[in-house]
DNA sequence: GGTGTTCATGTGCACGGTCACACTTGTGAA
DNA sequence: TTCACAAGTGTGACCGTGCACATGAACACC
C-alpha cells in the first residue's frame, strides 16, 4: 500500500508559547522588582500593600500573562476548590437541568465542578464513581442519584466530606434537598379528584427510585384522604415507550377515566397508546403528568402536570455545600430557609377534564 | 426575640478522620520501613521493584487508606490531567448526551472533566468561561456551543491547547467533529420531495447557529438539486413554543403542504398549531425534524426525523483529544476514521406522506 | 531620644509528590 | 581477580504557592 501516513498534532493551535514552563509567581516578582511573597499578596489581596506596587505587579501580571498555579495552590492549602456531582441519566432533563445549576452557581464562588456519571446502580460502579471524585479531592459532594440503591450504597461508604443529595424526598435526613415531591403527587391526584373522577390508575415509577416512591406514596395519601379506592399502582421505566406499552394494556381493561403519570414521557406514551385506539383525551381518559418539561405544553392535548424547579434544587445544593464549608457554622434559620422542601406547582392545561358522565 | 441560633455543620458525616492531614507518601514509607521513593514506585508500577517490598507498601497503603495527592502530582509534572467542557445550553438533550460520553470517555482515560456553561454568548462571558478552564490548567478543551459568535470569539482568542469543537459542521476546519448536518439536512427535504410534495417550508433554527446554518444549507442544496422552487427559510429559536407561533403565522397563508423542522421540537410547535386548527398530519401538511429526541417516536403523530448519535460524537472527541494529547503523533489514517463525519439516518415516521392532491 | 506600633516588604520553609542521580549488592564475562 | 552491568533501593532537589516570622522604615507618644 502507497498511504503517505503523515503524522502530525491535529488539534493545538498555539506552540506553547515560550519555552519551558509557565510564568510562575517569582518570574513576575523579578520583573516587578519584588519579592515573590508581595506578589502572593497582590494575588491575594492582602491589605498592607503600597498601591504603586500592586499596580506594577498586576501589570507584569498583565504582560506575562501570568495564571497562577492552580495545584501549587490546593498542595499548600489543602484545598482543591472543587465539588462533586455523582450523577445517573444526565442526560434527561431534570439531572441536567440541576447540573448546569450546580455549576453556574459553584463558578460563582469560585469553585470548580467535576461529574462522575454512573453507568450502573451496583455498588461496584457507585464506588468506582465515588473513587473518581475522591481521588481529586473534592471537598464536597452533590449526589444526583436517586435510586434506593444508590443511597444504600451511600450510606455504607460514610463519605468524609459533606455531601447533598437531590431528589431524594425523605431520605438521608438533613442532607436531602428536593422539591416536595408527596405535595407535587397530592396535588395532581387532587385535581383528578376534584374533577370528578373516582377510576384513577398510578403510572409509577421504578420502584428503585426515591422520587419514584414518594411521587407513588402522595398519590396514595391523597386518594385515601379523600376516600377514593384505589387500584396498584403500575410500575414503569421512566420512558415514553413504557408509557406507550402500559398504555396499550390498560386499554384491555378500560376500568378506569383517568391515570397520574409519574412524569411527562410515560404520560406522553400513554396518550400515544389511547390516540392509537381511538380514545378522546380527556373526554374518555383524563391524564396528569409530573415534570412540566418544556414539550409538555404542547403535547397533544396539551399535558396537565406539576411543575418542579430543576434549577432551583441545584443552586440551594451549592448553596448549603458551600455554607457548610466556608463556615463550620451556619445560622440554622439559614439551613432552614435552604432546606425549606421546595413547592412544586400543578399546571393545568388540556390533558385533565371531568369524566364522561 | 427568643429564636435559639444554634451553629453546626450539618452536612459532614465523619469528623476527618485522625489529626491533620491526609497521610503522603512519607508516612507510608515510614510504616513500610523503605523509602519515599520506593512507595512512589510502587505507585508508578517501575518494573525495578522486589515483589515482597512492593506487597509490602501496598499493605501499608491500604491500613493508611491512602491516597495519592492530584494535586502534588500535577504540581511536579506539570499536568493537570483535565479536560475542559465549554458548553452552551447544557440542559438540552443533545449537548448533555454528548457531555455525559465525554465524562465517560475521560474517566475511562484517567482524566476529569470540567464543565463551563456559557451564559450567553457575548465575547466577555466566553472568555470569563474559557477563563475558568485555564485557570485550572485544562490540558484540552471540548467545545459544545455551537453558535457562530463562539467561534469568531474562540479565533480570536487563540487558545493554547488542543481543542475539538462538536456541532460546527465545516468550521474550524481540523476542529470540527459532528453529524454530517448538511447530508442529515438533505435526507429530510429528499423524502419529501420524494413522496410527491412541492410546495415545501423550512423552519430554521436561529442563524446564529452552525448546524441550524448547515441544516439550512442542506434543504436549500437539495431542492436545488431536484429544481423544486424554494421559499425563504423561516428563523426559530429552536422552543417548541417558537414552533407553534410560528404555525399559527403560517396558517394564514397555507400554500405549503410540508414542512421541514429544523428540530424535532419546533415540529412538535408545528404541529400543535396546525392541530389546533383542525389540520391533519400528514393529509394536510407533512412534517419532519430533526435529532430524534427520544420522546419524538411518540408525538401525534409520530415524527419523521433525522437522527444523529450525539453520544458517539462525544466520545470520539475525547479519543481525538486524547490522542493529541499522548503522542504528539496520530496515525493520519486513524485520524481520518475519527474525523470522518458520522452519518445521520432518517427515521420514518407517522408525520410525513405524500400531499393531499 | 528612646520606645512601641503599624505598615510594607523580604526570607525560608512546608505542602506531597517525581526526577536525576548515587549507592549497594549480586552476577557473569574477560 | 577485575570489571561491567543490572536490579533494587535511597538521597536530595525541585515544582509554585502560602504561611510564619523577621526586618526595616515611618510615625506617634512620652
Amino acid at each position: 500500500m502507497n498511504t503517505v501516513h503523515r503524522k502530525a498534532r491535529y488539534l493545538s493551535v498555539k506552540v506553547e508559547s515560550p519555552r519551558g514552563r509557565a510564568p510562575s509567581i517569582r518570574d513576575v516578582a523579578r520583573l516587578a522588582g519584588v519579592s515573590h511573597q508581595t506578589v502572593s499578596r497582590v494575588l491575594n489581596d492582602h491589605p498592607s500593600i503600597r498601591d504603586t506596587t500592586k499596580a506594577r505587579v498586576l501589570q507584569v501580571m498583565e504582560e506575562l500573562q501570568y495564571r497562577p498555579n492552580r495545584a501549587a495552590r490546593a498542595l499548600v492549602k489543602g484545598r482543591s476548590r472543587t465539588i462533586g456531582v455523582l450523577s445517573a441519566s444526565s442526560s434527561e432533563y431534570g439531572p441536567a437541568s440541576s447540573i448546569a445549576a450546580i455549576q453556574d452557581a459553584a463558578r460563582d464562588a469560585g469553585y470548580y465542578v467535576n461529574t462522575a456519571n454512573l453507568t450502573s446502580v451496583d455498588p461496584e460502579s457507585i464506588a468506582a464513581a465515588l473513587d473518581h471524585l475522591m481521588y481529586q479531592a473534592v471537598e464536597g459532594i452533590v449526589v444526583i442519584a436517586p435510586q434506593v440503591r444508590v443511597f444504600d450504597a451511600l450510606e455504607n461508604l460514610a463519605i468524609d466530606v459533606p455531601f447533598v443529595s437531590l431528589q431524594s424526598t425523605g431520605r438521608l435526613g438533613d442532607h436531602a434537598l428536593s422539591v416536595d415531591q408527596i405535595a407535587g403527587a397530592r396535588l395532581a391526584t387532587r385535581h383528578l379528584i376534584e374533577a370528578g373522577h373516582t377510576d384513577i390508575y398510578h403510572l409509577a415509577g421504578p420502584q428503585d427510585w426515591i422520587e419514584a416512591e414518594a411521587r407513588m406514596r402522595g398519590f396514595l395519601e391523597e386518594m385515601g384522604a379523600q376516600d377514593v379506592p384505589t387500584t396498584a399502582p403500575i410500575l414503569g421505566d421512566w420512558t415514553a415507550d413504557f408509557g406507550y406499552h402500559a398504555g396499550r394494556e390498560l386499554l384491555r381493561v378500560r376500568d378506569f377515566t383517568a391515570i397520574f403519570s409519574s412524569n411527562d414521557q410515560m404520560a406522553l406514551g400513554l396518550m400515544h397508546a389511547f390516540r392509537d385506539a381511538g380514545l378522546d383525551i380527556p373526554r374518555d381518559v383524563s391524564i396528569v403528568g409530573f415534570d412540566d418539561i418544556p414539550e409538555a405544553a404542547h403535547f397533544w392535548p396539551p399535558l396537565t402536570t406539576v411543575r418542579q424547579d430543576f434549577a432551583e434544587v441545584g443552586k440551594r445544593a451549592i448553596a448549603l455545600l458551600l455554607g457548610d464549608l466556608a463556615g463550620d457554622t451556619l445560622e440554622e434559620d439559614t439551613v432552614e430557609e435552604y432546606r425549606s422542601t421546595i413547592m412544586p406547582e400543578l399546571v393545568v392545561r388540556a390533558s385533565t377534564g371531568p369524566p364522561a358522565s
